[in-house]
DNA sequence: TCTGGGGTCCTAGGACCC
DNA sequence: TCTGGGGTCCTAGGACCC
């Protein structure tokens, strides 16, 4: 890259956007903890009910084209000697964390993209390429040397070629491309290859005999906006190399907040169901009143044993973010209609966001007082040391029990009959 | 032992109001 | 008294990302 002159020959700066991948994280980060897994195929498997997915493999599993997402089944079957390791998501965090913190040295303008992926934006008076490698390479070494992981790290103008060229020199790579050479760089790469084009959008395309991008470029914008709309527009432009130019350092304001869960077998019965939806919504509130968000949309998802799922949403005129709230309103439009089949997955969220509380008819002082110290004893304590009543019906279920203290938050005509006479031993 | 969980953004169609 | 058009809100679903 070039340092530029401009026309009194002052040396201009010159802004680069620089993207840094971590490789395999999960994997990584369980490598680096538990030295038997160094140089192994390594599996982490997601934090939930049916151990099904891979969340994140190992360099060493992926050389048995093992990917992240792909069933653990499936990737049995392409690498059977990998260790599989539960997923520890705290863990992540934490080092995330920290990584972060290593690249606000180099600049404040740090966004982190997410867990594992973040962009920097600098502005350098000598962008050589020499320039531009050594910095790659100082960033690549404060974080190996406090995280022991290695990264991989694209720079170029934008962010979409930055992370195209951080994710084609993994593991542990640096690719550098200069304004200049974009042009050259798309031609040959496969459209699938560019970020915003997904498997969907790649059949398409290949469908109308495009594979790789410099085919893109031959054709009119007008072509891909008559065919996809706004989003074709966008896409010829992310095929010619261009993309965002910003790094945006303050994370935006969550426009939702939501959990699910795939149930350790297909059920039908809506005891579970329901036990299931409340502790969501608990999940959901929780998560809520500690950032101090209120919502007023609820949209409950569900995935029957054939894989179809539904969701149904509502909106109300007042914001909320309690548990019973959430749970009530969640379960009349579950409910609404008859579930005649099997369940696989239940999901709740809640959108239509506000920070502040904005004063409703229902507002229960009661229950936000109640809640309040339900919070702080689950904070002081650990999650679910005090829960709501319904919970226990999955707890007892399908979970170790262990020593808990119910909470009735005035539902206890709603729990089912059989809750008593099934507890196990 | 087939397919997790957390999100964002966009679109299309219907309801409703003026 | 068979019927236009624009704007906005709501809902359901799909595509995409990590």
């Amino acid at each position: 890259m070039e340092t530029r002159q401009d026309s009194y020959g002052r040396l201009k700066m010159k802004k680069v956007i620089i993207h840094v991948d971590m490789d395999a994280f999960f994997a990584s980060v369980e490598q680096a903890l538990n030295p038997s897994l160094k140089g192994k195929p390594v599996f982490v498997s997601g934090n939930t009910a049916r151990d099904s997915v891979i969340a994140a493999c190992s360099y060493e599993a992926k050389k048995y084209g093992v990917k992240s997402g792909m069933s653990i089944f499936e990737g049995l079957n392409l690498c059977p000697h990998a260790i599989i390791v539960r997923g520890n998501p705290e863990r992540y965090i934490d080092t995330s964390r920290r990584i972060f913190h290593i690249l606000q040295r180099f600049t404040e303008m740090v966004e982190l993209y997410s867990i594992d992926e973040g962009f920097l934006e600098m502005e350098l008076d000598n962008a050589s390429y020499e320039n531009l490698r050594h910095l790659a390479l100082s960033i690549k070494k404060a974080i190996y040397q406090e995280t022991s992981l290695t990264c991989s790290i694209g720079i170029s103008c934008n962010k979409t070629v930055a992370k195209i060229a951080s994710d084609l020199c993994k593991p542990d790579g640096i690719m550098i491309v200069d304004e200049s050479q974009i042009y050259q760089f798309m031609e040959n790469l496969p459209v699938k290859d560019v970020p915003g084009i997904g498997p969907r959008m790649t059949e398409y395309l290949n469908l109308m005999g495009i594979e790789f991008c410099g085919q893109v470029r031959k054709l009119p914008v007008s072509l891909f906006r008559e065919k996809f709309g706004i989003r074709g527009e966008e896409i010829w432009h992310l095929c010619h190399g261009r993309g965002e130019t910003k790094v945006t350092v303050q994370s935006p304001e969550p426009k939702s907040f939501g959990h699910s869960y795939t149930l350790m077998q297909d059920t039908d019965d809506m005891n579970l169901i329901l036990s299931v939806l409340c502790r969501l919504s608990h999940q959901v509130g929780m998560r809520m009143r500690e950032e101090g968000y209120y919502g007023n949309v609820v949209c409950v998802t569900l995935r029957y044993s054939d894989f179809s799922s539904f969701t149904k949403r509502k909106t109300y005129p007042f914001w909320f973010n309690d548990d019973q709230t959430i749970f009530r309103n969640a379960g009349s439009i579950m409910f609404a209609e008859p579930i005649s089949e099997k369940i696989r997955l239940v999901g709740v969220s809640l959108s239509g966001i506000h920070k502040r509380y904005q004063m409703s008819l229902f507002r229960n002082e009661k229950r936000e007082i109640m809640l309040k110290v339900m919070d702080s004893i689950n904070k002081k304590y650990g999650t679910d040391t005090v829960f709501p009543c319904l919970m226990l019906y999955e707890k007892i279920r399908c979970l170790p029990v262990k020593k808990t203290h119910a909470f009735i938050f005035g539902e206890l005509k709603k729990i089912p009959n059989s809750f008593l006479s099934e507890q196990p031993e």
